[in-house]
DNA sequence: GATGACCTGTGA
DNA sequence: TCACAGGTCATC
């Protein structure tokens, strides 16, 4: 999943539907699951007879915000989490992950008063679940990120531009398909060695940033993206029918078009 | 900064 | 059985 569209989602259903209530019950069966040394009685000291009551997100962590001086819950997807409230998810299912409803696969969860409850879905366990969290770790949101902002990032980095993109200190909430994406849509290659951008290259990979995110984000997902189709052995270039390049760069598989990403 | 590790499910 | 998957972290 979850790249910040679908992590924007979960917030807002959590934000509809999470907050306010007051918690009766925790589960966390899941003791790996749980960070930073948290264990699965201190989580459940920690929210019991709370209510949650700001439904917050940076990047690709969701903060969930407690009543009573309780602590902040910080949610992470992982490659396949989805959250549940009262056993609906938001948005589309996902790619690339299971979205069947198996017992075992609920990680953590709280239940509320009067019925109902939260539930983290993960399959392959890579999320994660931590109080109080340092939300310094993450940089800039996506969604907020400036045009001078994105210059400064870009610009002291010797990275591959993609491998910036994608690093969470520096931008937060990008992801593999976001990147890939946005380079597409702005023309730059995913291996360009990121200080060699020029100031207008730097300003149509901003451009194609936003643009990204908010055609993706109306269509409904990181999964809706123009390459998505493509992001397969023989796919070729929608703009101009290159066959597309297909390589590692930023340690992630990489789909790019030789021709109009330079 | 690149690499491998983490964990598990799916489809070829 | 194998390769691969939208993330992150420690390590060289």
């Amino acid at each position: 999943v979850p790249e910040i569209l679908e992590v924007e989602q979960a917030r807002t259903l959590l934000d509809i539907a999470a907050l306010d209530r007051v918690v009766v019950a925790v589960h966390a069966p899941d003791a790996w699951f749980l960070k930073r040394g948290l264990t699965p009685h201190g989580v459940e000291l920690a929210l019991l007879g709370r209510r949650f009551t700001t439904a917050r997100r940076r990047g690709k962590l969701l903060l969930l915000d407690t009543d009573g001086a309780g602590p902040v819950l910080g949610l992470h997807l992982g490659m396949s989490g989805r959250v549940l409230v009262d056993g609906a998810a938001a948005g589309d299912p996902l790619v690339y992950a299971s979205n069947r409803d198996v017992v075992a696969w609920r990680r953590f969860g709280v239940d509320f008063a009067g019925g109902g409850s939260l539930h983290l879905r993960d399959p392959r366990r890579l999320g994660s679940v931590e109080l109080d969290p340092d939300e310094d770790r993450l940089g800039i949101d996506a969604f907020e990120l400036s045009a001078r902002q994105l210059d400064g990032i870009v610009s002291t980095s010797r990275a591959p531009v993609k491998a910036v993109l994608l690093n969470q200190r520096r931008i937060a909430g990008l992801g593999n398909l976001l990147a890939d994406e946005a380079l597409w849509r702005g023309g730059v290659d995913p291996a360009r060695c990121a200080q060699s951008l020029s100031a207008d290259a730097r300003r149509a990979l901003h451009r194609a940033i936003r643009t990204t995110l908010r055609v993706l984000g109306r269509r409904g997902g990181s999964h809706t993206g123009s390459l998505m189709p493509e992001r397969r052995p023989g796919g070729v270039c929608p703009r101009d029918g290159a066959r597309l390049l297909r390589r590692t760069v930023g340690g992630r598989t990489t789909y790019s078009c030789p021709v109009h990403q330079r």
